[in-house]
DNA sequence: TTTAATTGTTAGGTGAGTCTAACAATGTAG
DNA sequence: CTACATTGTTAGACTCACCTAACAATTAAA
């Protein structure tokens, strides 16, 4: 099994790759916080042992083995997100701190049994699809938030990137997963958007919140 | 924060003190299956921590320090043996080594809310008792049911070293803690005694089970 | 297209935790 | 009280994952 710096590696190029595409040695340093030499050592070693397609200055590439082991150590995140959530109680903003450490439990029947008890999950609390038992991993249809025009009714499916600031922030808007947005205004100058929130309140968000916020059009 | 390794050296330490007062490296070698000179090289680190008093060739200590590390890390443990049986449906003799990992989690959160979602409890699955979180452990009143004499009614309150196998085999033979145990004979050859249980029915066990079952006398 | 910035690589070292082989101290039996 | 077995210690080496310093390759800009 892979330690736990190794999930960790696997689970940062699964994202990345995710995020831009092309994922370069520098790219992972800063995600994970650590010098490139180490991560340079790291890719050598896990082109090693299969996980990773490694040519020198190339970008690096997951093989096929790698997506699978990376998309397990994804779905044990996301079911624990889940459980924290669903029968512990926790808020969306308390739980990724803690699944980032429960993931690297080795127990598959301790992860089988959140799924169960939280009901088969396809989607963890902040809307990320929640990969299944064999690492195959649903894209979800939806667009950014501030991709759409004046005059558009989506509902709110998911977040990119979500931060633990981020999260706050919504909370403290009263904006929650399957709340619908009717955008109003859009402004040239910086790109904030004005929507009616739940067809009730007017609110103006920041490029930077609507390009976070992933969206599908309403019915 | 300690790492992994020394939660599991410190946990260790703490059992076998338990069990039988002077821990030599030894012991520890063996109960850890690690060897000799790396518990020697572990024992020099913890006592620079602080965890330990150690000069050589003599038994190991635990500093006031090492039992409240050592409690702490053990009742993470039995918290969560307690909730993987309450609240998430395992066996008790499934636990132990899904626990085993999850002690290691670092997120006191996590853990206060298992203890509340489980009511708070003193004892685990198997009746050992769990550490409160300043480290204090509760003795529990009890003897071993190989020391109690024909005639005796008691009832089991806990077990001494549980391993899976006594576990299943207890289960196999419908035991569990809280039974009404009336001796009603020692076979002075091997040991074996037989018992009224639940008040239904005779049962005969050899001495080594019933060295690991910890009871109360009956009011 | 030569320069500068970015990105990737090599070389060499550190600390944690482990091991084996060899030896020293302690304890137990005869 | 010597002899043997157990127990503990030292020395030296290995792996994993990390680091810094220095250098090389690639890409972007002037």
């Amino acid at each position: 099994m892979a330690s736990h710096t190794v999930e960790n590696y696997l689970k940062a190029l699964f994202a990345l790759a995710n995020e831009v595409g092309e994922v370069g040695i520098s790219d992972l340093s800063d995600h994970l916080a650590v010098s490139k030499p180490s991560v340079n050592g790291m890719a050598k070693a896990l082109q090693q042992d299969g996980f990773l397609k490694y040519e020198k200055y190339k970008p690096l590439k997951l093989t096929a083995k790698g997506k699978k082991a990376a998309a397990l150590v994804v779905r044990k995140h996301r079911l624990t997100e889940m459980f924290l959530v669903e029968q512990m109680g926790f808020g969306w903003d308390e739980v990724h701190d803690i699944a980032e450490q429960v993931e690297h439990v080795k127990a598959p029947a301790f992860f089988d049994r959140m799924d169960e008890l939280v009901g088969f999950p396809t989607v963890d609390p902040h809307g990320s699809p929640i990969p299944d038992a064999q690492g195959n991993v649903l894209e979800i249809d939806c667009m950014k938030l501030s991709e759409c025009s004046v005059g558009s009714k989506v509902s709110l499916v998911g977040l990119s990137q979500s931060s633990k600031s981020l999260l706050t922030f919504l909370d403290s808007h009263g904006i929650a997963l399957g709340h619908t947005f009717h955008v109003r205004a859009v402004e040239p100058f910086d790109g904030s958007m004005t929507m009616l929130h739940k067809g009730a309140q007017d609110q103006t968000f920041s490029l930077k919140v609507c390009e976070r916020l992933l969206v599908k059009r309403e019915a």
